[in-house]
DNA sequence: AACACATTGTTGCAATTGCAACATTTATAA
DNA sequence: TTATAAATGTTGCAATTGCAACAATGTGTT
């Protein structure tokens, strides 16, 4: 996984960071700043720390929308529309660069070897995040719960070449992930096993059946 | 809306194609390319025509992924398992060219200004992309068809500012679109038009209650 | 004009799902 | 350690949904 400060030496991010114009910003644990830059056109980059970008809708439902960990970026995800419902909050004393994006493609000097790769950094990143905003809205548009967790689980298997899949996150996370009722997942998930289809242990889950 | 070749000269465009060696197809209508190229890590630009990347899940379930217009790219959109599953399909006679990404990323030509600018263009495109699947995610997300419909409401009229919405796909392409069953979400429609929530006149959508 | 084909509208019904209300266990923080 | 919060597991039930099976209308092609 490509990360936005490959190929850049350390000498050469602080010339960037001058050149981009960037704010670095050191925040305590469980605090929130998302509303103080939520209304320009800026991206951020977590250096230290750990993050969640929270969605509260307007019947106080909140759903974790992403988590941040070091050299992750966070922006592109909140939509353009200006609304107050995304909150960045820290888990951790969490340090983070905001960089205004009109900065990054108004900046004239292409002949600085470091700001190019930058932006074939910040290329690839961006194509990783659409492949994963597909994958996840083909599993997510299954009809079934059960439908959702077999494209799930085939995705994680193809990607790994393995049976053994390995939950990154809660069971709770991964009804979110599916967008769907956590109990009515663990139902189903309770299903498949009783029908021999997996098996569950802790985070793991081994696939007992053929596809491919 | 910004596209790939926006502030680049015809000129300088066909010095971008040689410099990133990229291959010009010209396709028959109701023709198939994208088995031909989805083992490699390929982006299409259309330049002229219209096709339609449909996918067809092992049950033979074949449902439309997106639709491609002049100057659009694809690509990114498959995701990198190497399956069969994809089809790129033309409805007119279509002229696609063909960007090997790696030649994107390798390129060091670092000081041609049309590259640069290409590139900053594909950045733009790609934030739009991210955006465009974000919003797409948080409405597919709601738990019923009815608050699918109205979060997809929202965000349009919050977009246009207005409560006439223009629906830019038929009925049947925006239950695609949210994921659900056609006759359930007509239901739907028509439930909020009962209850007086709604007017629907062809694909034009009124908005009868207030929110914001 | 005549054809096939896609889109739309409707309805009954069974299957799936979300929700509420719990008990229990596991993490996390004071 | 102890208190507090988060995650997990379970179940009944009502609401929502997908599906099948239609009819009707609209669109595009030869």
């Amino acid at each position: 996984m490509i990360q936005i400060f490959d190929n850049i030496s350390i000498k050469n991010r602080l010339k960037l960071l001058k050149l981009l114009e960037t704010h670095t910003l050191h925040i305590n644990k469980n605090s929130s700043i998302i509303p103080i830059i939520s209304n320009e056109n800026i991206i951020g980059i977590i250096t230290k720390g750990y993050a969640q970008i929270i969605r509260t809708d307007h019947n106080g439902n909140r759903t974790l929308i992403e988590e941040l960990q070091e050299y992750d970026i966070f922006g592109t995800e909140i939509s353009s529309l200006k609304n107050k419902e995304y909150d960045l909050i820290t888990k951790e004393p969490t340090d983070i660069i905001l960089i205004d994006f009109a900065n990054i493609i108004n900046c004239k000097e292409n002949n600085k070897s470091f700001y190019n790769q930058f932006t074939k950094n910040l290329l690839l990143i961006f194509t990783s995040k659409i492949k994963e905003k597909n994958e996840r809205l083909e599993i997510i548009t299954k009809k079934t719960i059960r439908n959702k967790l077999l494209e799930y689980f085939s995705i994680a298997s193809k990607k790994h070449s393995s049976k053994h899949i390995y939950l990154p996150f809660t069971f709770t996370g991964l009804a979110d992930y599916l967008g769907v009722d956590r109990t009515a997942m663990t139902r189903e998930l309770k299903n498949l096993k009783d029908e021999g289809f997996i098996e569950i242990k802790n985070k793991r889950i081994e696939l007992l059946y053929d596809e491919f």
